[in-house]
RNA sequence: AGGGGUAUAGUAUAAUGGUAAUAUAACGGUCUCCAAAACCGCUGAUGGGAGUUCGAUCCUCUCUACCCCUG
């Protein structure tokens, strides 16, 4: 099996920065895990990488995108997959960093999706009912699936039920695969004490603003019409200015929302990370940090 | 310093002479294409002391802290 070098953890952590010294001491090169930081003219709000830092290793899946365009875990698993091909067949290391958990378990374990088929029809036809009518729908079409939505969520169980509907049933693709790894992963978990990654997180976002955060959705905002339904304005330190810029919320307010809806969210990573993928994991603040884990990659990489 | 007021969960607010509710935060979890998303679960409080009372968070006194007004 293809080597695969993984870098996870929560947002404000540092995997990027090990992620380039990985890739120097090991010949490697980046493929991106995330789920924001393809967005052209989106750098600053996504904490993206910039090109001096880089320092030559290639990236891949940074940058790449219109803001305006769509992104999703299928074309993710799809660009990740021949990336790491390719970078394997030249002989070099391919390391996936990022923290976009469900992307990048897609893309190491057998996850399958189903082609996706427009049926607008089907779609308004859900939309017109609640949550408890498509609960009941799901209960009948796919009794097994509809065990592990709970019945307020309305987004998987519509999902569920338009899988069914245009192709197959979402508990028969589950079914149908192993849930094992098609790679031989090393998966690094980077970490530290709570409540200093909070800190750290409030600090670079006041950082994001001084390097000119409000600039930038500014630019974006008035260069498109109704950025705030585009699904790249979903993203964290985005979707909260929404309020600002009607009117109805202070600099201050969408600066401390900005904070508070990354800290949720680097607890959420902690979760999926501890949860859905055997993940080794590194204090970033013990003695001795980026040493052992090369220790580490080095000994799995002549195995 | 004098006068008045307030004290309930980390925070913001309820309520009652029979030990307390809501929001939010915090924490834990679910996860097969909106995933930086969506959803679920759970912990936690009547400032300290004394009195009245069968019983006080509620009434009384006192201490403490904070707020307002007047020098």
């Amino acid at each position: 099996m293809e080597k695969v070098l993984i870098i996870v953890g929560p947002t404000g952590v540092g995997k990027t920065s090990l992620s380039i010294s990985m890739a120097q001491t090991f010949h490697g090169e980046i493929i991106s895990g995330d789920s924001m930081q393809v967005y052209k003219n989106m750098d600053i709000g996504t904490a993206k990488i910039k090109k001096e830092e880089m320092r030559d290793v290639p990236h891949f899946l940074v940058d790449c995108f219109s803001f305006i365009d769509d992104y999703n875990v299928m074309m993710f698993q799809e660009i990740a997959r021949k990336h790491v091909k390719e970078i394997h067949d030249k002989g070099c290391v391919p390391i996936i960093c990022g923290g976009t958990g469900l992307y990048i378990k897609s893309a190491i374990y057998d996850y399958r999706f189903l082609e996706q088929e427009k049926d607008e029809e089907f779609m308004s036809f859900l939309n017109e009912r609640s949550n408890d009518e498509l609960w009941g729908m799901l209960k009948v079409v796919d009794p097994k699936v509809c065990e592990s939505i709970h019945q307020n969520n309305r987004q998987r169980i519509v999902r569920a039920l338009y899988m069914a509907h245009t192709g197959e049933k979402k508990s028969d693709i589950i079914e149908s695969q192993e849930h094992t790894m098609i790679y031989d992963a090393y998966i690094i978990g980077l970490t530290m004490d709570r409540e200093r990654l909070y800190e750290r997180i409030n600090q670079r976002v006041d950082q994001m603003m001084k390097e000119g955060l409000l600039e930038e959705i500014k630019s974006l905002v008035s260069s498109h019409e109704n950025v705030w339904d585009l699904q790249s304005f979903q993203g964290i330190g985005y979707k909260e200015w929404k309020e600002y810029f009607e009117g109805s919320a202070t600099i201050e307010e969408s600066v401390e929302k900005i904070k508070k809806n990354s800290r949720n969210f680097a607890k959420r990573q902690y979760t999926w990370f501890r949860n859905q993928m055997q993940v080794h994991w590194y204090d970033i603040e013990a003695s001795g940090y980026p040493e052992c884990v090369v220790t580490d990659v080095k000994e799995w990489l002549d195995n």
